[in-house]
DNA sequence: CGAGCTCTTCAGCAGACCTTCAGCCTGGAC
DNA sequence: GTCCAGGCTGAAGGTCTGCTGAAGAGCTCG
């Protein structure tokens, strides 16, 4: 999951981006409104965290010009405490939810959470595919009920790709919603997280789940392999 | 657990915060009831302790804004000597019990636990897993009946854990909701308690219940390890 | 006021994990 | 069959996470 944070205070844009890397999402930080328009056009991101007062473009702006663009990521507006009249006008402007100066981290977690799982449209909270299943709250990965064991990147990368079965999905798209924006390694490590999670959910099970597609990347097997 | 407190008069707020804190909840105090409604807005609290009589926006009035928004958080209302006719307006607005002042630290002590426990709907009076029991009226921990000792912050973390059974949390999450809310300190205190209670819970009796889930945090193994 | 307990910080360590790289394999074009 | 780009793999190193013992600060109680 790739979060997109425009935020101009460094101190909380630091402290954002270390507590979501910490739960596992990738984050970019963009300092203004229109590096964050420009961000935001150039990836796709699974949600925006979006802070109201910003140099250059302004929260509304960045908001309204995104609706405008057609880009429907899901949008988490920061405002400053007394933003009761705000609340309305933000909503309006096409934001998806919103949250006021100063807040708990755990909250924006929860407020984040629930916008990413709206999304998908009422998402199961376990993920599957066959008789694989990943369960994001407790960390577990099962192949057949049998537990398996992943380091937090393969839980990631296989993360992606159940929440995408069925599609095939670019090494370029992995790196870029698994790895922080500023990694700058080739598609190469896609390749040995893709080899070695083979070895943990396939293999052993004589499936074939992870599906190579030439030219295109991976595809996760609805049918679990 | 994270208690909020909604007082105006300082001394009674200041000898809730010492009693609960030292009863190993978390605690935060809010002046008046627009700053209630506000902190309760951002963290998702265990429980509120809310006077009725208070600056801005009165405690009824508090109660029934959380209600409305679907905020279901359990309230425990304070009310004035002559409370009688007051009752059945504040369980109307919403309250899940009163208590009228002056009242005893214990007795109030008493009706929170009662709350908590009713909340998660039925949840049993003692928490548990496997031979693991944990009674937070008491502040007794026990594994296979035999009594443990352990500290109010220990006991706070595994209060957590185990009511958190089969979860992977965040030692973000056990700071935000073990640690007072300005408590500024890194992950590693968690780690140095996690340490020191699996020298307690687990290691004398050959267990392994608290599960470290690399990058994700710790788990109580639901069969208590 | 001192003893004892708890809380918190810190630095060192071990092991898990991440990343890179070189060499090999495979599928498709010709 | 040959060639090539794309994909796979095992090994090696460096980095990072989590664990631990120690030590000082703060608090409570006698």
């Amino acid at each position: 999951m790739r979060i997109l944070v425009v935020e101009d205070e460094v101190a909380m844009a630091q402290s954002l981006r270390a507590g979501l890397t910490a739960e596992g999402f990738a984050v970019d930080v963009a300092g203004d409104g229109e590096e964050g328009l420009w961000y935001a056009s150039e990836v796709d991101y699974d949600a925006i965290i979006l802070d109201l007062m910003l140099p250059k473009v302004n929260g509304y702006k960045v908001c309204a010009q995104l609706r405008e663009r057609d880009d429907w990521t899901p949008i988490l507006m920061l405002t400053a405490k007394d933003g009761h009249l705000d609340e309305a006008e933000g909503l309006d402007t096409g934001a998806d939810d919103y949250l006021t100066k100063p807040f708990n981290f755990v909250v924006l977690l929860a407020r984040l959470r629930s916008l990413l799982r709206r999304r998908g449209s009422a998402r199961p909270a376990t993920l599957e595919a066959g008789d694989l299943t990943l369960d994001p709250a407790t960390h577990e990965v099962r192949r057949d009920g049998r537990l398996i064991d992943v380091t937090p990147r393969e839980f990631s990368i296989l993360e992606y790709l159940l929440s995408h079965v069925g599609e095939a999905v670019t090494k370029q798209t992995l790196l870029e919603h698994v790895w922080d924006f500023d990694f700058d390694g080739g598609p190469n490590i896609v390749e040995v997280y893709v080899g070695s999670l083979r070895k943990k959910i396939d293999i052993p099970f004589g499936r074939q789940s992870i599906v190579t597609v030439r030219g295109a990347g991976y595809k996760m097997d609805p049918s679990g392999g």
